[in-house]
This record gives structure tokens, C-alpha cells and sequence, in this order.
DNA sequence: TGGTACATGTAACATGTTACATGATTAG
DNA sequence: CTAATCATGTAACATGTTACATGTACCA
């Protein structure tokens, strides 16, 4: 049962949640996104899979089905110890994929007008999601923890880059050809 | 041949750095890592397995084998107009997997010490690639385009960022108990 | 002649994505 | 009674990682 092979980040995240009470797939993908979301990103699919191989693992234990078909997962003491050494072991090197670097940097290769579009679309986007974190640290007085307001900080800075980033870019990037 | 599925983004490089010259899998790996590494990472496997693949749909054509095994592999005009049409397209949103803010997320079931140095030990990390950055855009006088240099100021402010978030983070998560 | 850097590739596996299929419960 | 939301899951596929296996050429 305990097949003693390392944890991955996904995994140890559901055993992460499920500290604070049983809960089902469903519940775990909401969590999830709304805690981590914004720098670990999960699919349902992937948590209905990780789930499986955990309950075979011995590391979480699904309950009975209630109403809705709703089969709620209980951390084990395997799974708990499991997470407590992930949790405990230190974190790998960030990984970024951006595909606008990715179109930007082959940018010789697109007209002037199409990258400028591209740009602007993106500072939209950015503008949007930094409202949306602003919101949320000015509205959560008390409901976050440390540990929340702290990844929300990495948010905002974060956010406030990439915009700083855009307003900065040489104009002929920005504004395709002005006139 | 012709399959015409849509490219994906790490193909698509490949054929990007194939518009200037004939290269083999290899170079094309250190190209990729020099260039868009910071954003967009790629293994040898993989450009080995996109190269067979695009090979078999055309969009590239392997060469003569050289000297030491090389396979020196050239773009064929399908390949161009992939490429083109690949890069006219909107660029998907940028992901982030950021494993310290995941343990970070989770630092009420860990040690204050053990954050503190997991803190400690991705601040020196972050600093020395800001350094490394900084170095190349103070000795790359002309060596890179507006394009190269756009995306190298992305990831000078982004280092900036995190080293800046880090250094405000409160007291407690930073320092472990001070005495 | 022996080590290092160059060079290609496969195999096995892990992870992530997308589409599909099914059904229960609730709100209106 | 019917549409929306809740809930679970599978299948097929795409992408990414790690380890292994092989051989060449250059340099000291």
C-alpha cells in the first residue's frame, strides 16, 4: 500500500487542505484555485487521479458517498506524516512560461501593429488581475492569514511588475508605428 | 506529411531559431536556453522528439549527417508559414509554478526556522540571477536586439520583485524567532 | 591514451489538458 | 418540470522529466 515514492507539489497541496477538514475532489479544485491558484495551477482530472493514487497509497481514506454522489476524502496519518515531509523538504526553482516573451522575443518576425495589440491586450489583462488582488487584501481584514497575505503580496508585486514592465517597453514596441 | 494540427509553442521556437540558419538539436537546445531559457524551458528530449515529429509532417527537413553525428536540420517553406501563422496568434496567459509560495501557503504547518532558511535560500538564489542579468544587458553593447533586450528587462524587473517582496515580507517569516 | 565536450537518441514515466459521459439536487 | 449547478469520473492525448545507451572528436 504505502508505496514510498516522494510526494509531487500537487498531491502534497490536496494533503495540505484536507489538514483543515474531509473534503471531496469538487471541494479540493475550488480550494485549490482559490489558494493557490494564482501560482499553482490544477485541472479536476488531475485531482480525481491524484486522489485515487493517494486513497491506494494509504495516504488519504475516502468516506462513504453522501448526497450527490458526493465521496468526501479524510487524511490518514500516513498522509499526514507524508506532508509533513514534503512540507519540510526544500522548495524547487519557480518555473515561468510566457508566451508573450516567447512571441516578443521572436518579435522580427510579427508586424509592429499585431505585437502592439498583443501588449496592450496583456496590460489589460494584468490591469485587471492586480485590481482584483488590491480588492481582495483591502476587503479581507482578518479573513486572511500571514501566510495568505503573504503569497497575496507576491501577487500584487508581481502584477504591479509586469505593468511597470509594459509602460517601460521602447515605443516602437508599444505603440506600432505612432501617427 | 502535412499534419496540420496547431504548433505547439516549444516547436514553434524551434522553427523561430531555424530562420537563421540550419541547425542540429543540440544547437538548437543551447540556442533555446540562451535566448528563451528564462522563460520557457525545453529539455533535450523534448527538441529531439519535435524535431522527428515536425520532420514527419515537414515542416522541417533533416540534413546530411556532418561530422560527429551531427544532423543539421533546415526549415522548409511549410515550416515558415507554420511558424508565421504560429506567431500571428494571441499568446496564451503566462503560468507560474512557484513551489515557494506553495510551501510558503502552507507555513503554519512548518517551522518558522525552516521557512526562514527556505526564505534565506531563494533571496541569494533570486540575487545572483539579478546579477547574472544585469551583467549581460551592461556587457551585451549591441549584441541583442529590442526584442532580446525587451524580454531581458522583463526578467531584470521580475528579480527585482521578488527580491524587493522578500525583503518586505514581515519580520516573523523572514528572521525565524530573533534573539 | 585517457578524459572532456560534443552529439544523438530511446524508454519509461510523470504530469497536465481536453473532451466526453453520467447522474443528483436544487431553485425557480 | 426544467435549467443550472453540483459532483464524479474516464479516455485519449500532449507535454515534460529522468535515466539510460551509444558513439565521435578534440586536447593534453
Amino acid at each position: 500500500m504505502t508505496a514510498d515514492r516522494p510526494l509531487n507539489a500537487t498531491a502534497a497541496s490536496l494533503l495540505g487542505f484536507l489538514h483543515d477538514r474531509p473534503m471531496t475532489g469538487w471541494d479540493l479544485v475550488a480550494t485549490a484555485q482559490a489558494l493557490i491558484g494564482d501560482f499553482w495551477s490544477l485541472t479536476r482530472s488531475q485531482v480525481y487521479r491524484e486522489l485515487a493514487a493517494m486513497e491506494r497509497d494509504g495516504l488519504v481514506l475516502a468516506g462513504a458517498i453522501g448526497v450527490r454522489e458526493k465521496r468526501p476524502y479524510e487524511l490518514t496519518d500516513a498522509g499526514r506524516a507524508a506532508f509533513a515531509s514534503w512540507v519540510d523538504g526544500e522548495p524547487g526553482p519557480e518555473s515561468i512560461r510566457y508566451p508573450l516573451l516567447l512571441t516578443l522575443a521572436f518579435g522580427r518576425h510579427l508586424s509592429p501593429e499585431r505585437l502592439a495589440t498583443f501588449l496592450a491586450h496583456h496590460r489589460h489583462t494584468h490591469a485587471a488581475r492586480l485590481q482584483g488582488y488590491e480588492a481582495l487584501r483591502a476587503g479581507a481584514d482578518g479573513t486572511l492569514d500571514t501566510y495568505a497575505l503573504a503569497t497575496l503580496d507576491f501577487g500584487i508585486r508581481y502584477e504591479r511588475g509586469v505593468l511597470d514592465w509594459l509602460d517601460h517597453l521602447s515605443p516602437e514596441l508599444r505603440g506600432g508605428t505612432p501617427g
